[in-house]
Order: C-alpha cells, then structure tokens, then sequence
DNA sequence: ATGACCGATCTTATCGGA
C-alpha cells in the first residue's frame, strides 16, 4: 500500500505535476492539500483518466483538500469533510475509509493544518484550536477505527532535527513550543511520526520556501508528516520524500512525501 | 529587513502563505 501526501500550492496551476506524479508512483492513496480551487472547478476529469476517484473540498483562492484512489487497488466508503464538531468555514479536512485488496482497511485522513502567521496572532490561536478539535475528533474516530492514518501538511517541524537552522526559527511559527505540544497531543493518542519509525528513508525536508534560493541553499523543514496509529506502525516499510518534484519547472514549495505500508 | 517568491483576486495592489 503506497500512500501520499502533497501540499500542491493550487491544483489548477500544478495539475500537470499531480498527473505525472500519479503515473510514475502509482500511490494507491493520495492526500492533497491547497487545492484552492472550488468543487466545481475541481479538474476530475484528467484525474480520473489515469483511474483515480477524487473526493474533494474546496474553495476558491485558499485552503482545499482531497482526496485521490487508485480504483484498481482499494476501494472507498464513508467520506467526511471537515472535523466533526467543529463547524468551519476553511476546508481543512477529509477524510474516507480505504479498503484494500487483502481486505485491510484503515480511516484516512488528510488535513491542511493552518499556517499560524505568527505566536500570539489571531490565526496563531486558531491553529491551535484546530488542533485541538482536530485531537477530540481523531481520539473518537480511534475508538471504532484503531487503523486509522493521518497525513497532511501539518505546519509543525515536530523537533529541531526538522528545521535547517533550529537557532534561527526559534520562537518562529513552526516550530514554537505551543504548536510542538498540540503536535505532541496528536502523537499521545497512539499516532507515530512514520518517517521517524521506517527502516528505509530518503529526504530531509518536505517544504523550502520560494524566496531566497531556499531550495538551492536546502534551507528547508519537514512539516508534511504521515503519521499512523499503533496497529500499524509494524506495517511500515518507507517514507520517501521526492524532491524532485519540488525541483521541476513552477513548482509547489512543498514535495510529496510517500509512506509505503505491507498492506 | 517594511526584503525576497508564488498564487489568487474584488488583479496593475494586496493578501496569505511558512
């Protein structure tokens, strides 16, 4: 079972990346996150063509999430948007019951975490609100679903060893200690960071910023993370970050990060 | 650094991103 997930940095402007990526990996799973575009705008149509089902959620110039599988390889039930019980207007989240082939099943949720701006603004205190929602929600869904994967661009680097210069960002939104602890709460639940558990790895950052040659420089953090529950954790086999789609002409500022499971 | 780069919009300036 190869699953993914891509922050695309809007899927009308990316589609021709997202079409190469799902015939070179052939991901049974995928999770997409900035999306920015409306449902009726989704471009289904290229997607499916190449045998993929889309669930989506979006809107127009901000956030958007879906969700794409393999029709050949799992099959799908139970799609949900949003985190239950907590209304929102951003679209943020999805969610859908993945079966495979063998008869295995997991919940898969894919999650656009918000940004934060900055500590002590605003959207700083909405991020972790999110968070928290997001924790109710996934320790419920736990409690009937024990397989359940979470991916997504979750805007935390979880450690120092996530961040190119730890020094640097201190304090910084991504890093600071609050959004570190509600990253944490997620993980007390019975949710591993995989790429810290996979025997086999490739890549260190998942997301370089477009200014200053970031990419040039590797000047980058790791904040697109697939994390999965207990279950599964003896399941894990890779979780590869490809690079090279971040290095392609008009790029995402984040690359697909792979986790591959024996499913 | 009031910076950079990129995408989107109520587009030729501004906002949000991370």
């Amino acid at each position: 079972m190869k699953i993914a997930t891509w922050n695309v940095n809007s899927l009308r402007v990316r589609l021709p990346h997202v079409l190469q990526f799902l015939q070179d990996e052939q991901c049974d799973v995928i999770g997409l996150q900035e999306t920015k575009v409306d449902d009726d705008k989704f471009p289904e149509d290229e997607i499916r063509k190449l045998g993929y089902s889309c669930l989506f959620s979006g809107h127009k110039a901000y956030n958007g999430v879906a969700i794409l599988t393999r029709d050949e390889s799992v099959a799908v039930s139970d799609a949900s948007f949003g985190i239950p019980g907590y209304p929102d207007p951003q679209k943020r989240l999805a969610a859908a019951t993945i079966t495979a082939q063998s008869g295995a099943s997991f919940r898969f949720v894919c999650g656009y975490f918000p940004n934060g701006q900055a500590p002590g603004a605003a959207k700083y205190l909405y991020k972790l609100e999110w968070f928290c929602a997001l924790r109710s929600a996934i320790e419920a869904r736990l409690r009937t679903d024990p397989n359940l994967i979470l991916v997504g661009d979750m805007n935390v680097a979880p450690t120092d060893e996530d961040i190119w210069d730890p020094e640097g960002w201190k304090g910084h939104i991504l890093v600071s200690d609050a959004e570190r602890d509600a990253f944490n709460s997620l993980i007390a639940l019975g949710l591993t960071d995989a790429f810290r558990k996979a025997p086999v790895t490739e890549g260190d950052w998942s997301w370089w910023d477009y200014r200053n040659n970031a990419l040039l420089r590797d000047q980058g953090a790791r904040i697109d993370h697939t994390l999965v529950s207990d279950p599964l954790v003896g399941k894990i086999e890779s979780v590869k970050i490809r690079r090279a789609y971040r290095e392609l002409p008009q790029p995402s500022d984040h690359a697909p990060v792979v986790l591959e499971l024996s499913l």
